[in-house]
DNA sequence: AGTCAATCATACCAACTGGTTGGAGGCAAT
DNA sequence: ATTGCCTCCAACCAGTTGGTATGATTGACT
Protein backbone atom coordinates (compact mmCIF):
# COMPACT_ATOMS: atom_id res chain seq x y z
CA UNK A 1 0.00 0.00 0.00
CA UNK A 2 3.15 1.89 -0.27
CA UNK A 3 2.48 5.20 -2.49
CA UNK A 4 6.13 6.12 -0.97
CA UNK A 5 8.38 4.04 -3.04
CA UNK A 6 11.41 4.11 -1.00
CA UNK A 7 13.62 3.22 -4.07
CA UNK A 8 16.23 6.00 -4.27
CA UNK A 9 18.63 5.40 -6.98
CA UNK A 10 15.07 5.17 -9.26
CA UNK A 11 13.74 7.91 -7.80
CA UNK A 12 17.38 10.01 -8.63
CA UNK A 13 16.93 8.16 -12.03
CA UNK A 14 13.63 9.53 -12.82
CA UNK A 15 14.90 12.97 -11.70
CA UNK A 16 17.64 13.28 -14.00
CA UNK A 17 15.87 11.86 -16.90
CA UNK A 18 12.81 14.79 -16.29
CA UNK A 19 15.36 17.24 -15.96
CA UNK A 20 17.25 15.72 -19.12
CA UNK A 21 14.37 16.42 -21.00
CA UNK A 22 13.84 20.16 -19.36
CA UNK A 23 17.05 20.82 -20.50
CA UNK A 24 17.40 20.01 -24.10
CA UNK A 25 13.66 21.41 -25.07
CA UNK A 26 14.63 25.02 -23.12
CA UNK A 27 17.93 24.99 -22.30
CA UNK A 28 19.69 25.28 -18.60
CA UNK A 29 19.02 28.80 -17.49
CA UNK A 30 15.30 28.68 -19.03
CA UNK A 31 14.69 25.11 -17.36
CA UNK A 32 12.20 24.86 -14.66
CA UNK A 33 12.67 23.00 -11.36
CA UNK A 34 8.59 22.95 -10.66
CA UNK A 35 8.45 21.11 -14.06
CA UNK A 36 10.96 18.88 -13.36
CA UNK A 37 9.21 17.77 -10.53
CA UNK A 38 6.04 17.55 -11.67
CA UNK A 39 7.04 15.42 -14.91
CA UNK A 40 9.29 13.03 -13.24
CA UNK A 41 6.10 12.69 -11.13
CA UNK A 42 8.00 13.43 -7.41
CA UNK A 43 8.15 16.55 -5.73
CA UNK A 44 10.29 19.18 -4.29
CA UNK A 45 11.90 17.71 -1.53
CA UNK A 46 12.25 14.32 -2.70
CA UNK A 47 14.13 16.51 -5.08
CA UNK A 48 16.44 18.53 -2.91
CA UNK A 49 16.83 15.66 -1.19
CA UNK A 50 18.58 14.13 -3.93
CA UNK A 51 20.57 17.39 -5.09
CA UNK A 52 21.44 20.57 -3.51
CA UNK A 53 19.60 22.53 -5.77
CA UNK A 54 18.82 23.55 -9.75
CA UNK A 55 23.07 24.43 -10.32
CA UNK A 56 23.85 20.82 -8.94
CA UNK A 57 21.35 19.01 -10.35
CA UNK A 58 22.90 20.50 -14.05
CA UNK A 59 25.97 20.21 -13.01
CA UNK A 60 25.72 16.57 -12.06
CA UNK A 61 23.48 15.94 -14.91
CA UNK A 62 26.18 17.51 -17.16
CA UNK A 63 28.69 15.05 -15.65
CA UNK A 64 26.55 11.88 -16.46
CA UNK A 65 25.17 12.98 -19.70
CA UNK A 66 28.02 14.87 -21.58
CA UNK A 67 30.74 12.30 -21.36
CA UNK A 68 28.72 8.74 -22.19
CA UNK A 69 27.50 10.66 -24.78
CA UNK A 70 30.86 11.65 -26.62
CA UNK A 71 31.93 8.74 -25.66
CA UNK A 72 29.27 6.60 -27.44
CA UNK A 73 28.72 8.67 -30.21
CA UNK A 74 32.51 9.64 -31.31
CA UNK A 75 35.89 8.23 -28.52
CA UNK A 76 34.77 4.85 -28.92
CA UNK A 77 33.80 4.57 -32.28
CA UNK A 78 36.67 6.67 -33.73
CA UNK A 79 38.58 4.04 -30.76
CA UNK A 80 38.23 1.07 -32.59
CA UNK A 81 38.50 1.80 -36.09
CA UNK A 82 41.94 1.96 -37.30
CA UNK A 83 40.80 4.07 -40.85
CA UNK A 84 39.82 7.53 -38.93
CA UNK A 85 37.98 8.58 -42.13
CA UNK A 86 36.11 5.59 -42.45
CA UNK A 87 35.14 5.88 -38.92
CA UNK A 88 34.03 9.51 -39.13
CA UNK A 89 32.29 8.41 -42.06
CA UNK A 90 30.44 5.71 -39.95
CA UNK A 91 29.85 8.51 -37.61
CA UNK A 92 28.13 10.85 -39.73
CA UNK A 93 25.85 8.29 -41.22
CA UNK A 94 24.92 7.34 -37.52
CA UNK A 95 23.99 10.80 -36.31
CA UNK A 96 22.35 10.94 -39.18
CA UNK A 97 19.70 8.17 -38.94
CA UNK A 98 19.57 9.00 -35.84
CA UNK A 99 18.35 11.97 -36.46
CA UNK A 100 15.93 10.96 -38.95
CA UNK A 101 14.32 7.95 -36.69
CA UNK A 102 12.59 10.43 -34.31
CA UNK A 103 9.53 12.57 -35.48
CA UNK A 104 10.20 16.12 -36.53
CA UNK A 105 8.11 17.67 -33.97
CA UNK A 106 9.74 15.38 -31.20
CA UNK A 107 13.32 16.53 -32.53
CA UNK A 108 15.72 18.12 -29.62
CA UNK A 109 19.26 18.34 -31.03
CA UNK A 110 21.84 16.55 -29.27
CA UNK A 111 23.16 18.18 -25.98
CA UNK A 112 26.49 17.96 -27.50
CA UNK A 113 24.92 20.81 -29.29
CA UNK A 114 21.97 22.60 -27.56
CA UNK A 115 22.95 22.69 -24.12
CA UNK A 116 27.00 23.37 -25.26
CA UNK A 117 25.06 26.55 -26.88
CA UNK A 118 23.30 27.41 -24.04
CA UNK A 119 26.23 28.02 -21.75
CA UNK A 120 27.15 31.32 -21.25
CA UNK A 121 30.76 32.13 -20.49
CA UNK A 122 30.20 33.61 -16.93
CA UNK A 123 28.38 30.12 -15.85
CA UNK A 124 30.47 28.59 -13.99
CA UNK A 125 31.07 25.47 -12.97
CA UNK A 126 29.13 24.46 -16.36
CA UNK A 127 31.57 26.31 -18.64
CA UNK A 128 34.62 24.34 -17.08
CA UNK A 129 32.48 21.12 -18.14
CA UNK A 130 31.74 22.30 -21.45
CA UNK A 131 35.37 22.92 -22.35
CA UNK A 132 36.15 19.65 -21.26
CA UNK A 133 34.16 18.04 -23.02
CA UNK A 134 34.99 19.93 -26.29
CA UNK A 135 38.95 19.52 -25.76
CA UNK A 136 37.90 16.08 -25.42
CA UNK A 137 35.89 15.73 -28.52
CA UNK A 138 38.40 17.56 -30.34
CA UNK A 139 41.49 16.07 -28.94
CA UNK A 140 40.21 12.43 -30.52
CA UNK A 141 39.63 13.76 -33.26
CA UNK A 142 42.13 14.87 -34.36
CA UNK A 143 44.45 12.27 -32.70
CA UNK A 144 42.83 9.60 -34.82
CA UNK A 145 43.76 11.47 -37.58
CA UNK A 146 47.05 12.03 -37.10
CA UNK A 147 47.95 7.99 -36.18
CA UNK A 148 45.84 7.60 -39.65
CA UNK A 149 48.67 9.79 -41.26
CA UNK A 150 51.33 7.53 -39.90
CA UNK A 151 49.65 4.60 -41.39
CA UNK A 152 49.34 6.34 -44.62
CA UNK A 153 45.60 5.79 -44.33
CA UNK A 154 45.00 9.83 -44.25
CA UNK A 155 46.24 12.74 -46.66
CA UNK A 156 50.01 13.50 -45.21
CA UNK A 157 49.05 16.63 -46.51
CA UNK A 158 46.24 17.98 -43.82
CA UNK A 159 47.03 19.43 -40.39
CA UNK A 160 45.25 17.14 -37.83
CA UNK A 161 43.82 19.36 -35.50
CA UNK A 162 43.03 22.09 -37.74
CA UNK A 163 40.82 19.21 -39.63
CA UNK A 164 39.64 18.36 -36.38
CA UNK A 165 38.00 21.77 -35.91
CA UNK A 166 36.13 21.34 -39.54
CA UNK A 167 34.74 17.76 -38.96
CA UNK A 168 33.34 19.11 -35.84
CA UNK A 169 31.76 22.32 -37.12
CA UNK A 170 30.07 19.70 -39.69
CA UNK A 171 28.53 17.90 -36.82
CA UNK A 172 27.25 20.68 -34.63
CA UNK A 173 26.09 22.60 -37.97
CA UNK A 174 23.99 20.13 -39.20
CA UNK A 175 21.75 19.07 -35.96
CA UNK A 176 21.04 23.08 -35.54
CA UNK A 177 20.05 22.87 -39.51
CA UNK A 178 18.03 19.75 -39.00
CA UNK A 179 16.30 21.96 -36.56
CA UNK A 180 15.43 24.73 -37.87
CA UNK A 181 14.97 23.49 -41.47
CA UNK A 182 13.86 19.84 -41.11
CA UNK A 183 15.24 16.99 -42.43
CA UNK A 184 14.81 17.28 -45.88
CA UNK A 185 18.38 18.71 -46.60
CA UNK A 186 20.03 15.56 -44.30
CA UNK A 187 20.79 13.15 -47.42
CA UNK A 188 22.22 15.95 -49.14
CA UNK A 189 24.29 16.92 -46.85
CA UNK A 190 25.51 13.63 -45.82
CA UNK A 191 26.60 13.05 -49.29
CA UNK A 192 28.98 16.32 -49.30
CA UNK A 193 30.10 15.31 -46.27
CA UNK A 194 31.55 11.80 -47.28
CA UNK A 195 32.72 13.18 -50.32
CA UNK A 196 34.32 15.49 -48.14
CA UNK A 197 35.84 13.46 -46.29
CA UNK A 198 37.10 10.96 -49.01
CA UNK A 199 39.56 13.69 -50.62
CA UNK A 200 41.30 13.71 -46.75
CA UNK A 201 42.44 10.36 -48.26
CA UNK A 202 46.02 9.45 -49.57
CA UNK A 203 46.23 10.02 -53.55
CA UNK B 1 13.69 69.71 -16.83
CA UNK B 2 12.26 66.78 -18.76
CA UNK B 3 13.19 63.66 -17.48
CA UNK B 4 10.68 62.43 -19.40
CA UNK B 5 12.72 62.03 -22.97
CA UNK B 6 9.05 62.02 -25.44
CA UNK B 7 11.44 60.39 -28.00
CA UNK B 8 9.25 56.97 -28.61
CA UNK B 9 11.50 56.07 -31.67
CA UNK B 10 14.73 56.47 -29.25
CA UNK B 11 13.17 54.79 -26.76
CA UNK B 12 12.12 51.72 -28.57
CA UNK B 13 15.19 51.08 -29.84
CA UNK B 14 16.98 51.60 -26.29
CA UNK B 15 14.67 48.55 -25.60
CA UNK B 16 15.48 46.35 -28.89
CA UNK B 17 18.98 46.54 -27.84
CA UNK B 18 18.70 45.54 -24.58
CA UNK B 19 16.71 42.91 -25.29
CA UNK B 20 19.46 42.15 -27.78
CA UNK B 21 22.19 41.85 -25.41
CA UNK B 22 19.57 39.58 -22.78
CA UNK B 23 18.39 37.20 -26.06
CA UNK B 24 21.82 36.90 -27.16
CA UNK B 25 23.17 35.56 -23.61
CA UNK B 26 20.29 33.55 -22.33
CA UNK B 27 18.29 32.82 -24.90
CA UNK B 28 14.75 33.69 -26.19
CA UNK B 29 12.95 31.88 -23.20
CA UNK B 30 15.17 33.06 -20.30
CA UNK B 31 15.48 36.48 -21.24
CA UNK B 32 14.00 38.38 -18.43
CA UNK B 33 11.75 41.65 -19.20
CA UNK B 34 12.81 42.83 -15.91
CA UNK B 35 16.18 42.77 -16.61
CA UNK B 36 15.65 44.85 -20.25
CA UNK B 37 13.37 47.13 -18.48
CA UNK B 38 15.95 47.61 -16.12
CA UNK B 39 19.34 47.54 -18.46
CA UNK B 40 17.01 49.40 -21.01
CA UNK B 41 16.88 52.26 -18.15
CA UNK B 42 13.20 52.55 -18.51
CA UNK B 43 10.15 50.70 -17.03
CA UNK B 44 7.98 47.94 -17.56
CA UNK B 45 4.87 50.37 -18.19
CA UNK B 46 7.17 51.83 -21.41
CA UNK B 47 7.85 48.43 -22.29
CA UNK B 48 4.69 47.51 -22.60
CA UNK B 49 3.39 50.60 -23.85
CA UNK B 50 5.55 49.98 -27.30
CA UNK B 51 5.08 46.22 -27.24
CA UNK B 52 2.35 43.77 -26.31
CA UNK B 53 4.61 42.13 -24.21
CA UNK B 54 7.23 39.37 -24.52
CA UNK B 55 6.19 37.33 -26.98
CA UNK B 56 5.74 40.27 -29.51
CA UNK B 57 9.11 41.58 -28.09
CA UNK B 58 11.16 38.69 -29.17
CA UNK B 59 8.86 38.81 -32.46
CA UNK B 60 9.67 42.14 -33.54
CA UNK B 61 13.25 41.47 -32.60
CA UNK B 62 13.67 38.71 -34.54
CA UNK B 63 12.28 39.81 -37.44
CA UNK B 64 14.38 43.14 -37.35
CA UNK B 65 17.12 41.94 -36.63
CA UNK B 66 17.99 38.42 -38.42
CA UNK B 67 17.01 39.40 -41.72
CA UNK B 68 19.30 42.44 -41.57
CA UNK B 69 22.33 40.14 -39.85
CA UNK B 70 21.58 37.84 -42.84
CA UNK B 71 21.94 40.09 -45.21
CA UNK B 72 24.93 41.97 -44.60
CA UNK B 73 27.20 38.82 -43.70
CA UNK B 74 25.85 36.52 -46.38
CA UNK B 75 22.88 37.78 -49.00
CA UNK B 76 24.97 40.99 -50.33
CA UNK B 77 28.48 39.48 -50.16
CA UNK B 78 26.97 36.54 -52.59
CA UNK B 79 25.29 38.86 -54.92
CA UNK B 80 27.97 41.02 -55.39
CA UNK B 81 30.51 38.59 -56.18
CA UNK B 82 30.97 36.30 -59.48
CA UNK B 83 32.80 33.91 -58.06
CA UNK B 84 31.00 32.26 -55.34
CA UNK B 85 33.75 30.38 -53.97
CA UNK B 86 35.58 33.52 -53.45
CA UNK B 87 32.37 35.45 -52.12
CA UNK B 88 32.34 32.16 -48.89
CA UNK B 89 35.89 32.30 -48.61
CA UNK B 90 35.55 35.74 -48.18
CA UNK B 91 32.59 35.53 -45.40
CA UNK B 92 34.67 32.94 -43.94
CA UNK B 93 37.54 35.23 -43.31
CA UNK B 94 35.49 37.80 -42.12
CA UNK B 95 33.39 35.82 -39.42
CA UNK B 96 36.95 34.72 -37.95
CA UNK B 97 37.74 38.02 -38.09
CA UNK B 98 34.36 39.40 -36.58
CA UNK B 99 34.79 36.73 -33.76
CA UNK B 100 38.25 37.80 -32.81
CA UNK B 101 37.68 41.06 -32.69
CA UNK B 102 35.84 40.58 -29.26
CA UNK B 103 37.46 39.63 -25.99
CA UNK B 104 36.59 36.11 -25.52
CA UNK B 105 34.57 36.92 -22.57
CA UNK B 106 32.15 39.20 -23.95
CA UNK B 107 32.03 37.02 -26.82
CA UNK B 108 28.26 35.44 -28.21
CA UNK B 109 27.31 33.85 -30.74
CA UNK B 110 25.88 35.49 -33.94
CA UNK B 111 22.17 35.40 -33.41
CA UNK B 112 22.14 33.41 -36.24
CA UNK B 113 23.40 30.64 -34.47
CA UNK B 114 22.59 31.12 -30.91
CA UNK B 115 18.90 32.02 -31.03
CA UNK B 116 18.03 29.70 -33.79
CA UNK B 117 19.13 27.35 -31.61
CA UNK B 118 17.45 28.31 -28.83
CA UNK B 119 14.13 28.07 -30.39
CA UNK B 120 11.83 25.16 -29.56
CA UNK B 121 9.97 23.67 -32.35
CA UNK B 122 6.90 24.56 -30.87
CA UNK B 123 7.71 28.13 -30.17
CA UNK B 124 4.96 29.31 -32.72
CA UNK B 125 5.80 32.02 -34.30
CA UNK B 126 9.20 32.45 -33.70
CA UNK B 127 9.60 29.03 -35.14
CA UNK B 128 8.30 30.12 -38.29
CA UNK B 129 10.90 33.14 -38.57
CA UNK B 130 13.95 30.86 -38.11
CA UNK B 131 12.64 28.46 -40.50
CA UNK B 132 12.32 31.81 -43.11
CA UNK B 133 15.92 32.50 -42.17
CA UNK B 134 17.06 29.16 -43.13
CA UNK B 135 15.67 28.98 -46.41
CA UNK B 136 16.55 32.31 -46.92
CA UNK B 137 20.31 31.18 -46.29
CA UNK B 138 20.77 27.73 -47.65
CA UNK B 139 18.74 28.96 -51.29
CA UNK B 140 21.42 31.80 -51.21
CA UNK B 141 24.52 29.57 -50.81
CA UNK B 142 23.04 27.12 -53.25
CA UNK B 143 21.85 29.97 -55.94
CA UNK B 144 25.27 31.30 -55.94
CA UNK B 145 26.81 27.67 -56.49
CA UNK B 146 24.46 26.98 -59.13
CA UNK B 147 24.95 30.58 -61.06
CA UNK B 148 28.84 29.84 -60.41
CA UNK B 149 28.46 26.10 -61.85
CA UNK B 150 26.88 27.57 -65.19
CA UNK B 151 29.85 30.16 -65.16
CA UNK B 152 32.51 27.33 -65.05
CA UNK B 153 33.99 28.72 -61.63
CA UNK B 154 32.67 25.93 -59.37
CA UNK B 155 33.42 22.52 -60.34
CA UNK B 156 30.25 20.39 -61.94
CA UNK B 157 30.25 17.13 -60.22
CA UNK B 158 29.03 18.81 -56.98
CA UNK B 159 25.21 19.64 -56.41
CA UNK B 160 24.79 23.11 -55.09
CA UNK B 161 21.78 22.96 -53.02
CA UNK B 162 23.94 19.92 -50.87
CA UNK B 163 27.00 21.61 -50.70
CA UNK B 164 25.07 24.63 -49.38
CA UNK B 165 23.97 22.76 -46.22
CA UNK B 166 27.59 21.60 -45.78
CA UNK B 167 28.68 25.25 -45.95
CA UNK B 168 26.25 26.69 -43.85
CA UNK B 169 27.41 23.71 -40.93
CA UNK B 170 30.59 24.99 -41.05
CA UNK B 171 29.38 28.30 -40.25
CA UNK B 172 27.65 27.65 -37.55
CA UNK B 173 29.40 25.12 -35.93
CA UNK B 174 32.37 27.57 -35.62
CA UNK B 175 30.77 29.71 -33.41
CA UNK B 176 29.46 27.59 -31.21
CA UNK B 177 33.48 25.64 -30.92
CA UNK B 178 34.90 29.10 -30.62
CA UNK B 179 32.18 29.86 -27.46
CA UNK B 180 32.89 27.02 -26.02
CA UNK B 181 36.64 26.16 -26.42
CA UNK B 182 38.34 29.63 -27.25
CA UNK B 183 40.17 31.17 -30.22
CA UNK B 184 43.03 29.13 -30.90
CA UNK B 185 40.64 26.68 -33.20
CA UNK B 186 40.14 29.94 -35.70
CA UNK B 187 43.08 29.79 -37.83
CA UNK B 188 43.34 26.37 -38.11
CA UNK B 189 39.71 25.84 -39.04
CA UNK B 190 39.92 28.51 -41.24
CA UNK B 191 42.72 26.87 -43.37
CA UNK B 192 40.94 23.43 -43.71
CA UNK B 193 37.92 25.96 -44.46
CA UNK B 194 39.48 27.69 -47.31
CA UNK B 195 41.25 24.65 -48.68
CA UNK B 196 37.82 22.81 -48.44
CA UNK B 197 36.51 25.20 -51.25
CA UNK B 198 39.48 25.25 -53.09
CA UNK B 199 38.32 21.56 -53.85
CA UNK B 200 35.00 23.08 -55.51
CA UNK B 201 36.65 24.83 -58.22
CA UNK B 202 37.13 23.49 -62.13
CA UNK B 203 40.14 21.07 -61.86
C1' DA C 1 9.12 -5.32 18.28
C1' DG C 2 11.74 -1.21 18.44
C1' DT C 3 15.10 1.87 16.83
C1' DC C 4 17.12 4.79 13.53
C1' DA C 5 18.59 6.92 9.53
C1' DA C 6 17.36 7.43 4.82
C1' DT C 7 13.67 8.67 1.74
C1' DC C 8 9.94 11.27 0.25
C1' DA C 9 5.66 14.47 0.75
C1' DT C 10 3.10 18.58 2.45
C1' DA C 11 2.97 23.07 3.11
C1' DC C 12 5.16 27.06 2.97
C1' DC C 13 8.34 31.23 1.87
C1' DA C 14 10.50 35.44 -0.15
C1' DA C 15 11.82 36.86 -4.47
C1' DC C 16 10.94 37.31 -8.96
C1' DT C 17 8.03 36.45 -13.34
C1' DG C 18 5.30 38.59 -17.13
C1' DG C 19 1.55 41.62 -17.22
C1' DT C 20 -1.89 45.65 -15.76
C1' DT C 21 -3.44 49.95 -14.15
C1' DG C 22 -4.23 54.94 -13.64
C1' DG C 23 -2.35 58.84 -14.13
C1' DA C 24 1.63 62.29 -14.73
C1' DG C 25 4.32 64.94 -18.12
C1' DG C 26 4.87 66.91 -22.48
C1' DC C 27 3.46 68.29 -27.40
C1' DA C 28 0.43 70.19 -30.85
C1' DA C 29 -3.75 72.05 -32.45
C1' DT C 30 -7.39 74.73 -31.30
C1' DA D 1 -5.17 78.34 -22.10
C1' DT D 2 -7.42 74.47 -22.75
C1' DT D 3 -8.10 70.40 -24.83
C1' DG D 4 -6.77 65.96 -26.34
C1' DC D 5 -3.32 62.69 -27.39
C1' DC D 6 0.92 60.32 -27.17
C1' DT D 7 4.66 58.90 -24.20
C1' DC D 8 6.13 57.22 -20.24
C1' DC D 9 6.24 56.06 -15.20
C1' DA D 10 5.32 54.19 -10.37
C1' DA D 11 2.83 50.97 -8.08
C1' DC D 12 0.69 47.03 -8.20
C1' DC D 13 -1.21 42.21 -9.52
C1' DA D 14 -1.53 37.14 -9.63
C1' DG D 15 1.22 33.36 -10.64
C1' DT D 16 5.62 31.03 -10.61
C1' DT D 17 10.41 30.71 -9.30
C1' DG D 18 14.07 28.26 -6.59
C1' DG D 19 14.49 26.96 -1.99
C1' DT D 20 12.98 25.35 3.21
C1' DA D 21 11.09 23.48 7.36
C1' DT D 22 9.03 19.74 9.16
C1' DG D 23 6.90 15.59 9.56
C1' DA D 24 5.29 11.10 7.69
C1' DT D 25 6.74 6.57 5.83
C1' DT D 26 9.83 3.20 5.02
C1' DG D 27 13.54 -0.55 5.13
C1' DA D 28 17.54 -2.28 7.60
C1' DC D 29 19.49 -3.70 11.69
C1' DT D 30 19.23 -4.89 16.11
Amino acid sequence: MSSRSKNPVATRAKILQSAHEEFIRYGLHAARLNAIVENAGITKGSLFHHFDGKEDLVTQWLQETLPPLLDELWLSPLGTHDNPLDAIQKIFREQIRRIESVPLNEFFASPLVTVIASIDRKDEPWHKIREEIQVLWHRAVAEALAKGQKQKKVHSAIVAAEEASFIISLSMGIELQAKAQGYSILPGWLRSALAYLDTLRPA
